[in-house]
DNA sequence: CAATAGATCATCT
DNA sequence: GATGATCTATTGC
């Protein structure tokens, strides 16, 4: 997809956007656009992580050094690292003072897939360059650098279409998580090719 | 195709 | 000192 397109037919999600309840944001990302540098990609799943009552969320041990972004104003990301490997990056939901956060978790690459290609030299088709929140952070050079970082300004935003195509949504439980695992709190756009798993 | 072992380290106990 | 919001390669059917 062309950038001058991007630029034209979306703009940046204002910071309201994300200072409403995280659920509402996690489905609503959906089918947004996210943008780093010269790559970009389209939102096609995402989980909702909440506060002190949902044991999967980092939130729920409180306010520590990583988790301190989470408590903070909403449009921020999270990015935390994860098994030795590998950076995963949420956004920041909900109003200052109540934690909540949405994980990305896999993007339909819209721009820059050379660039993509060149850091995810793994993948095998395109479709595979950022399904799963491991790979698209590989994909578009996303790091704990990010970490606070607003996403409604600067390098790292998020868009919406000014004319948003309709799509079917689908929810699921959370995925490798032990706590809270048959909460429906996974949402991905149904039939897309780049989820992180495939649904039955 | 499905199942699983191994990599590897920041974070919290 | 144990654990984990993952990914890849490999094994086995």
């Amino acid at each position: 997809m062309e950038w001058r397109q991007i630029e034209r037919e979306t703009e940046i999600l204002p910071e309201s956007f994300y200072a409403r309840p995280t659920v509402e944001v996690a489905r609503d990302l959906l089918g947004k656009i996210l943008v780093h540098g010269q790559t970009a990609g389209r939102i096609v799943e995402t989980e909702a992580y909440l506060g002190l009552e949902d044991l999967a969320a980092h939130a729920s041990r409180g306010i520590t050094a990583r988790t301190r972004v989470l408590f903070g104003p909403p449009g921020r990301a999270y990015v935390y690292f994860i098994y030795g490997r590998y950076e995963c990056l949420n956004l920041v939901a909900e109003a200052e003072g109540t934690p909540g956060c949405v994980l990305i978790r896999a993007l339909e690459p819209l721009a820059g897939i050379t660039i993509m290609r060149r850091r995810r030299s793994a993948a095998r088709s395109v479709e595979d360059l950022a399904s799963g929140p491991g790979k698209l952070t590989l994909a578009m050079g996303i790091s704990r650098r990010h970490y606070g970082a607003q996403v409604t300004r600067g390098a790292l935003t998020v868009r919406r279409w000014k004319n948003e195509p309709g799509f079917e949504v689908l929810a699921t439980p959370r995925i490798g998580i032990r706590h809270c695992a048959d909460w429906p709190l996974r949402f991905l756009i149904a039939g897309n090719r780049c989820v992180s798993r495939r649904t039955s």
